[in-house]
DNA sequence: CTGTTAGCGCCTTCAC
DNA sequence: GTGAAGGCGCTAACAG
């Protein structure tokens, strides 16, 4: 059915061998023949089998990636981003969803490695662990080399690259307290998770700058982290008191069901309460005011997290494990000075 | 370094063959070796290699599928589906996105193939055409089935499943005329595309039922089909005439570029006009109120669309290549009764 | 420059 | 029930 090395070869009167190297290319192949091959191969149609390929020189040329859940924006973001970095860097990308279970994650890893992936790119689900995964070990066991988008994990020998949320938090806070508010409700996730608790140190930080306590009321816990969570949040919120100007949802998604929220209460946005969102997604962009947001440098990160795992596949040790790339803000209507009368 | 049969059948004194047909479970196999091959497998940390195994038995036991953009979430969602039902069905999947750029779309053919893709399911690139492409010719030459997904295509010989957008869109105006809406403005895209032109179809048979002529200024055509210019052309359209009671736009996104802009016009939804949108994604829950959409059922587009696949991968003929799948209207606040005072 | 030869790891007859 | 042998399509020495 499908034409092989072998039939080109015999089309020809040459070796296999002499094919194979002037379809790679290879210089020690006379430039005549290179030709003639190149045309066989065309007429033929003839496709190369890269399975073949990849069980004579053990190395499949593709790398995985694993990410929770596509349908989330931010990670469809991320997966669009790695696609393109690897692709460019000349392999091939096997993309999978973990529904951020770990033992679907793990059953992934497992596959991967059947299929001698050479290295695997991961957002891993948000279970932090301080002891190396079972996974974790079979990878290492098989010398496929692992890279972190987004790490939960303290381990040092794990690689990973994240973009810096601390700082990004500290500089919409920043902002927001430049713009003279005092009173800043941060809406997040599960304390315990990096993911949240990064961001608050940024949060807390800021305000001491400006000598302003932090107040443990103005720190909202989320079940999750989306929109109608972050709608009912907000409104149970201003049933509650009126007295903040400002809030920072921890991402966009957030940030939008808050000022929809809001705004359905009569709460003008900026003029009466300010609010922030994260990662710069399209959500900043979908309500009646533009949303104030951080660029977390999606490609960016990957295009140093593809870096990183690459140069390990090749065998160098990357000098730097751990990668934090800088964030950065986008201003939009969103976020405004504090009201004059609340002063 | 990576433990293969033969070391399993070297640790066991028995011969590579039997450990083969032990870890397939082949029954022709004692129990009690396969148990002990199991162990030692396990012991081993063998994992078997897909490679040498895809090229043993000339299958690859992965399909393909290409969707334009992943960062759009109506594609998203799509790909997530077929990745379950791929999945479900003992298959893997290798996904890849063509940036709705038909020579991204070949090459990554060209790849497929390369990879020995047993079947290729792919949202195609939005330029219609009635020939055979290029790559069309060399999956048939490899004798690997494809099926599209949402199809622009009007090629009888081309299988596809996609959703009734006719029949949809037919049952949202009718919701609407039903409503007492007769000035009803669609905003859709180019009316040569198949996606736009099939709901014109089905706006023009709902208006038609009632003896609402149609009226060409109530039809806008968008150069893409995105927020922003869903924005833009209600932002022109209220300028223009206010006359109209109802907008329907041909998805989410842009439904939800209409609401925003009225309400920042002071024009309530829907007390003032009724606002429709289409494919039941995340963005009907983004604004102050819900939108009411079509349910496309992605699910069981897709699940047709891979069991259709898997026919034609195995050999049947299914019986039906072209599937339309009916949706279902999810009723949410953005519609209501026609204005009183308009009559 | 080109051809020969041996595998890569697994599966699949076919004997035993 | 189990073993031996050949081959899938390609690459990688090594000869010539």
């Amino acid at each position: 059915m499908a034409t092989t090395l072998k039939d080109i070869a015999k089309k020809l009167g040459i070796s296999e061998a002499t094919v194979s190297l002037a379809l790679n290319n290879n210089s020690l192949v006379n430039e005549k023949t290179k030709k003639r091959v190149h045309e066989a191969a065309k007429e033929l149609k003839y496709f190369p089998n890269m399975v073949a390929k990849g069980l004579a020189t053990n190395k499949s040329n593709t790398i995985g990636i694993i990410v929770p859940d596509i349908n989330i924006v931010f990670y469809a973001n991320i997966l669009r981003a790695i696609d393109e970095v690897v692709n460019r860097a000349g392999y091939s990308l096997l993309a999978a969803m973990s529904n951020n279970d770990p033992q679907i994650e793990e059953e992934i890893i497992r596959t991967f490695i059947s299929k001698r992936i050479e290295g695997v790119l991961a957002v891993p689900t948000n279970k932090p662990t301080k002891f190396l995964t079972s996974y974790q070990k079979a990878l290492r066991e098989y010398n496929i080399p692992l890279v972190y988008i987004t790490s939960l994990y303290t381990i040092d020998e794990i690689r990973y690259v994240m973009g810096d949320i601390r700082e990004g938090t500290y500089m919409l806070i920043k902002h927001l307290t430049d713009l003279g508010h005092r009173n800043i409700v941060f809406i997040g996730g599960n304390r315990t998770v990096p993911t949240t608790s990064l961001r608050r140190e940024g949060y807390s930080r800021a305000l001491g700058e400006k000598g302003i306590p932090v107040f443990a009321e103005n720190l909202i816990e989320c079940e999750d982290i989306h929109y109608d969570q972050a709608a009912l949040v907000t409104e149970e919120l201003i049933g509650r008191r009126r007295d903040f100007t400002a809030i920072c949802a921890m991402n966009d998604e957030m940030a939008l069901g808050v000022i929809n929220t809001l705004q359905k209460a009569g709460i003008r946005v900026p003029e009466d309460v300010s609010v922030v969102g994260y990662d710069n997604t399209i959500f900043s962009k979908l309500s009646m005011v533009g949303i104030t947001s951080m660029d977390s440098d999606i490609e960016g990160t990957c295009q140093q997290a593809v870096d990183m795992l690459l140069q390990v596949v090749r065998g160098e040790i990357p000098e730097e494990p751990h990668i934090m790339t800088k964030p950065a803000m986008i201003k939009r209507q969103s976020s405004g000075p504090v009201k004059e009368t609340e002063n």
